[in-house]
DNA sequence: TTCACTGCGGCCACTTTCTGACCGCAATGA
DNA sequence: TCATTGCGGTCAGAAAGTGGCCGCAGTGAA
């Protein structure tokens, strides 16, 4: 049956690199009688995928959309720009889509062959470098053996510095990986001492699954997002930007995409609010833009904006 | 056998979703008998996936990384995530990846399921804003309509509107997606023209695959990223930025990322060059690096500099 | 060390499915 | 009109999948 169930991948995954395929090639790629070839296309059928068929002279099969996902099959390339794409979207370049993509990339990356990996990573740091200095670099492995740890319900051990004292060894039930606010953190049942502890995933080093696994306990409240944000609310270290500029609001939001919330104003112009760990970012945009502005908050952000323009025209000359 | 079939797929898809199962519950969960479950990981180890196995009182299996890349079963959110980071990759989040996950990205938008294709729709256009302003917005649909075509060998009909001259309808055999300097081309043999003709796929709507099949010609020289651009070469409307910067690589490189190349200079600082369409992004990294910098080249970049530090000192106030 | 647990794989008898060959039918487009 | 191509019924022989049984072999806790 090796064969029967083998061969079907193999039609599906004829079926989804070309878009057409004429009964006769694929049944002789498959090497089967075109009555079997059809029986295996009946069969995808009936597993839900809708494989449409066209008569007459120009004839074919054709996998169309179903109501489920069929089983992606990849080749080296198409994985390796999976892999890679979900790193830069848990990298948070698309604003809200971290954690999906952690998990997603934790199952990929489980499944990569060693050579794709390699291939992988090389190109390092989870945290996209470059977008703006924000955000601390992450080591992509660590992040996916902790995401593979929640999903399989496995202990762990890891490293930990602590902002204060002095690092351990930590032994712990993982239950959920958050990003908030640029920064990834582990919620974990922290079975030493028997509570609940968040982790900062940047301080956290050389993390080993035990191989045992655990049943998931209850977080308290059920939320880890939630959790985890009332957990934050007493070291808030966050700047709260907020600044009206002269310029096109269409523009503005053109610009900072989804970093930030762009809100027209009635007399013109617009207000730009951000929530940034690092100024570097907002100073950029104002520079960038061109455009008269006024910084209502912080004061920081005055400060520093008027350092920048100092230093540009300095060496511009 | 279809029971087989998809009794085997159920099973790696278990096996990918949880690191570790326990015999008996798989064997549960698939609702066959312990022996057969044996059998069916057997086969699934012939079949060249890599199925360990613990023995003892806590044993179960597992699935590891292999030598090809197994079938991945996508859950609703991770096949999401997927088209979504593929997405940002397309626009160019991650430099060097933009064509092939404009391939993969096609892949799994033809399987997509109506119902996460409108999640993924709502994200709209396919150049991520706000990185910086470069890159014509594209529709994500468009994109995947030629890379279908290019993939499926199937002739295509669609609107063109060139630089000069009248938009008027095409009829094509697609060969390539290219991506050039944040912009995307498609290589085609126009059937009416009976040539090889590059189209900015900005500029191009409504494509149509006509269903009808093509036995792909040979581009001359074969490479269509060389072609391209030795027919670009004619027009050449980017910026080579090049700055000296007296600020540590290391530093700088962590900021640019791979938008730049960043060579270490003997004396002390560095030298940052950037191909760009648009000065605002190298600007905006002069601006936040806060260091003494030198332009070399272009002119049109300290002159810029010169106006976006003028702008921010002014307002600053 | 012992013992319970768990995976391994041979064997058997029975059942189910798969396969290729043949057929006539239906849709398609030249 | 006609060649082409997919559809699906039927048949008989071949192949496979299945559950139950067995003893064996690692594993880790008592």
């Amino acid at each position: 049956m090796a064969n029967t169930s083998a061969r079907m991948l193999r039609l599906l995954s004829l079926l989804q690199t070309h878009r057409y395929w004429p009964g006769s090639e694929l049944a002789d790629r498959l090497e089967v009688s075109a009555r079997t070839l059809r029986r295996d296309v009946d069969r995808l059928r009936e597993l839900g995928y809708p494989v449409d068929a066209a008569r007459g002279v120009a004839g074919g099969y054709q996998l169309q959309a179903g109501a489920a996902m069929p089983p992606l099959l990849l080749d080296d390339e198409e994985a390796v720009a999976i892999a890679v794409g979900l790193h830069s979207a848990a990298a948070g370049a698309v604003a809200g889509f971290e954690e999906t993509s952690v998990r997603a990339l934790a199952k990929v990356i489980q499944l990569l062959p060693p050579r794709l990996r390699r291939r992988i990573d090389a190109l390092q740091a989870v945290t996209t470098p470059g977008v703006f200095g924000g955000g601390p670099v992450l080591d992509a492995l660590t992040l996916t053996t902790l995401a593979m740890a929640c999903r399989g319900e496995e202990r762990l051990r890891f490293d930990y510095a602590p902002r204060e004292g002095e690092a351990a060894r930590r032994h712990v039930e993982p239950h959920r990986l958050v990003s908030l606010g640029r920064r990834w953190y582990l919620v974990a049942w922290d079975l030493e001492r028997g509570d609940w502890r968040s982790f900062r995933v940047d301080r956290l080093s050389a993390p080993q699954p035990t191989g045992a696994r655990f049943r998931p306990r209850e977080l308290p409240g059920g939320d880890p997002v939630e959790w985890l944000r009332s957990r934050m609310r007493t070291i808030p270290n966050r700047y709260e930007v907020s600044v009206v500029i002269q310029a096109d609001g269409a523009t503005v939001r053109g610009f900072v995409g989804n970093w930030g919330w762009v809100e027209d104003l009635p007399e013109g112009g617009c207000r730009l609010r951000m929530n940034v760990d690092d100024l570097g970012w907002p100073v950029m945009v104002l520079g960038v833009l061109a455009a008269p502005f006024t910084v209502e908050s912080p004061g920081e952000l005055r400060d520093l904006a008027r350092r920048a323009g100092e230093n540009l025209v300095r060496h511009a000359a």
